[in-house]
DNA sequence: GCGTTCATGTAACCTGTTACATGATTCT
DNA sequence: AGAATCATGTAACAGGTTACATGAACGC
């Protein structure tokens, strides 16, 4: 159900098409909810099939026609009803933790490397973030408040992963490399085996 | 995929029913990665099918029979090959953030009380993964650094999302009701329209 | 008597990804 | 000549949830 309403807040912003929904995703509400185009046209037309959303298409020359969809009454009433519904808190689900948590089962090396490059892509995402928010600093419109505190989220997000990440590679710097089946312990003086 | 090696983690601290690795998954490798029953019965099956896992049926009275796995010699290698590969960056998606994100469209008392209830269930999930961090605290087997390096990552997750719930309701507690196709200034002394 | 725990699984469904398909225009 | 952009969509698949199904034992 999300993504129908990630659309319908692109939307509110708008008539867009599809093609514009996806390309907007990479810099607005596709921060926090993304989708290939192949199933916002999926979701688009069940928007449509609810009456929450109308379509109009837009003849071109040259290029293929527009399909721009707008938000319809029964969609805004829609938006307004789901969030007065308690949304589920976001547990945390990442297949690289899982791989921590197994540090004896796992390849180490292979692990640091990972470390290093999401703490780059950690610290090109937080650059990004922090663009973004200061542009809405000092606002006291409400989207802006929204948008503020939303992106204030990817900013604490991002800058303590890149800064968990520094800490992870010192911790990890002196431990020796996982034997299938054997217990190893970091600190090679107190590692009885 | 990820869910397989999952469950591999799980098996690599001994032999287990898919009955133990659901109950087990909520207070250890499940803190970073979740499943149900349905899916974890599913997914033993294909981990035996490639061999990944053995099991073995052991006859029980007055319970029904208890299906034990064991991860085998070539799931021990699809682990640390797993670890070789990079993972992806876990990216934000929530659809709170999607509402905060439209929050001129949006029931802000609904809002308002979602991020209330937020706050008090990620009080208890930070003094739980607290709780879980401390008995790790001082260790240097090399598990222990992995898993409290991973723990630490859901302690700041919690706290931090602790801490911004307070500051979110903060900036929100002057803010008025939004109306349907309304712009609504937060501050009322400077809202024009 | 009623709910919980133990223990397995199946079936239908929803969400999301990958790959395929078309076809003109513009940039390198 | 080849790639990218514009713009739509479909089909197959993978991952995950919900609901259904069974049946004995045990505590309240």
């Amino acid at each position: 159900m999300s993504l129908q309403f990630a659309i319908l807040v692109a939307l509110s912003d708008g008539p867009m098409s599809g093609y514009d929904i996806a390309k907007q995703f990479d810099e607005s509400v596709g921060f926090f909810w993304r989708a290939r185009h192949s199933q916002i046209y999926r979701e688009l037309g069940k928007l449509k099939g609810k009456g929450w959303a109308t379509s109009e298409e837009i003849e071109q020359t040259g290029k293929p026609n527009r399909i721009v969809f707008e938000i319809a009454p029964a969609g805004r009433e829609a938006l307004l009803e789901w969030s007065r519904q308690p949304s589920e808190v976001q547990e945390l689900k990442d297949d690289f933790l899982v791989q921590l948590y197994a540090l004896d089962h796992v390849d180490l090396d292979g692990l640091r490397a990972n470390i290093l490059s999401r703490q780059e892509r950690h610290r090109d995402h937080l650059a990004q973030y922090q663009a973004k928010y200061r542009v809405l600093e000092g606002s006291t419109e409400l989207v802006d408040v929204g948008r503020r505190l939303a992106l204030e989220v990817a900013v604490i997000w991002e800058r303590e992963w890149s800064e968990w990440c520094g800490r992870a590679l010192d911790q990890l710097a002196g431990a020796t490399a996982a034997t299938v089946g054997n217990v190893v312990a970091i600190n090679q003086k107190n590692g009885e085996r």
